[in-house]
DNA sequence: TTCGCCATAATTGTTAACAATTTGGAGCCT
DNA sequence: AGGCTCCAAATTGTTAACAATTATGGCGAA
């Protein structure tokens, strides 16, 4: 259940967005669900005008699809969007970690650095792998497209599309073993950034993406009868 | 000056958007212009309501910028933000290539032909040369997106960044010659779609959107006080 | 039973009034 | 003159009522 909401400052329509963009993305609000207005505005504590105009945000960061004169539902994205979202990223964070090897500070290497051990670690421990590696996963793209010196980058990356794989990243829990596979891709890609090679880092990444989308065509592939449609 | 609205059939917030966004693609409404709620109301012959809406919708398509209880602007995209644009659409475009070399019919890439065996006409008769040579070029890029059967490509692209495109289209005309260049990549990029190349489509589409940049990016060295900000 | 139709309820679309915030400028002080 | 404060006007944010559209459910006929 979704809690009314308590901080002020804001304008409500920005307070309803993001609230409701948690709802959906934690998956309290289910893929699929209904979202009737005057429901939402009682639950959210406002009227119709700001609810409206949080779902038209949603709307443009395809969290969810509006129908004229029918209303709203939270996005459920078939098997094929998700392949088309993974093409997507394949091509944008390719780009992405090129530009990161030129613009990304020292500093920030470092830190990157400090992540990716901290990643090892929690691995290898295997605490809280199953909900970190993902986070962890997120955390790390997302500091390359900062690194990127690219705000149209990202913006579509970190407000857009990440929003959507945060959404579905329960679903298709990555197979034994892709963990620490990742994480040696990651690794690798930051070697590629370290040494300011962003042809290296491009096709580095490029490729990591599309290991991650063919795990899940295989995944599609061995449990035909998936929940998306 | 914007007319009223025609078309019936929509609901008023559909309408408005696409007259404000033609306003603005057009230079009808010059990037900067600051949006009044109750005089572009008047204008379109509605309420607050769904210009508000409208002006959320044109918002996510990066047309307009709102800062809160301050109001609404027409973009006025800096330099570097359409550099940064050049950036994302030559990843984008590049996958896009890739995929309609895979996925394009036979008679799309007939069509394709015909197309730009009419910009050769075009530009050999110098006639209409100066605005065909652009929207032509979307057309072409328009086509391809299309061809990827990626939804999620063609509506970033064809929804979103191409209307951004077409709204500074006429600010930096392409020098002489450019036309025949673009024209010649346009070429070698069907050839290799028409081959099923995927890999080389993707290389020369790239190849073809950095020329553009980098001859953008020249054209700011020569003129260093730009219009933009 | 099952299909289609109609009335009714629920939901979305639109409008106008009210509240809160920002902007612009007059007037005053230094 | 220059800059500050404060008031007034304009603009944006919010709300609630009304209109139009769509979904629902019962009724009757084949």
């Amino acid at each position: 259940m979704v809690q009314a909401l308590q901080p002020a400052h804001e304008n409500l329509s920005a307070r309803v967005f993001e609230a409701l963009q948690d709802a959906i993305v934690t998956g309290d609000l289910e893929p699929g669900t209904k979202l009737r207005e005057p429901e939402l505005a009682r639950r959210f504590g406002t009227s119709r005008g700001p609810l409206r105009d949080a779902l038209r945000r949603l709307e443009s960061r395809r969290l969810v699809i509006n129908t004229p004169n029918a209303g709203a539902r939270v996005v459920a994205l078939s098997r094929q969007q998700l392949v088309e979202l993974y093409l997507v990223r394949e091509a944008l964070e390719g780009m992405t970690s090129r530009l990161a090897a030129a613009n990304m500070s020292d500093t920030e290497i470092q830190e990157l650095e400090v992540l990716l051990k901290r990643h090892e670690q929690e691995i290898q421990r295997k605490d809280g792998a199953e909900y970190f590696k993902q986070e962890g996963d997120l955390d790390f793209h997302f500091r390359i497209a900062v690194g990127s010196r690219n705000e149209l980058l990202r913006i579509s990356l970190c407000e857009d599309h990440y929003q959507l794989m945060r959404l579905y990243r329960y679903k298709f829990s990555n197979r034994i073993g892709r963990p620490a596979i990742a994480l040696a891709e990651h690794q690798m890609i930051l070697d590629a950034i370290r040494d300011r090679d962003g042809e290296l880092a491009e096709i580095l990444m490029r490729r990591h993406i599309r290991n991650a989308r063919r795990n899940f065509e295989q995944h599609l592939i061995d449990t035909p009868n998936g929940e998306n449609t």
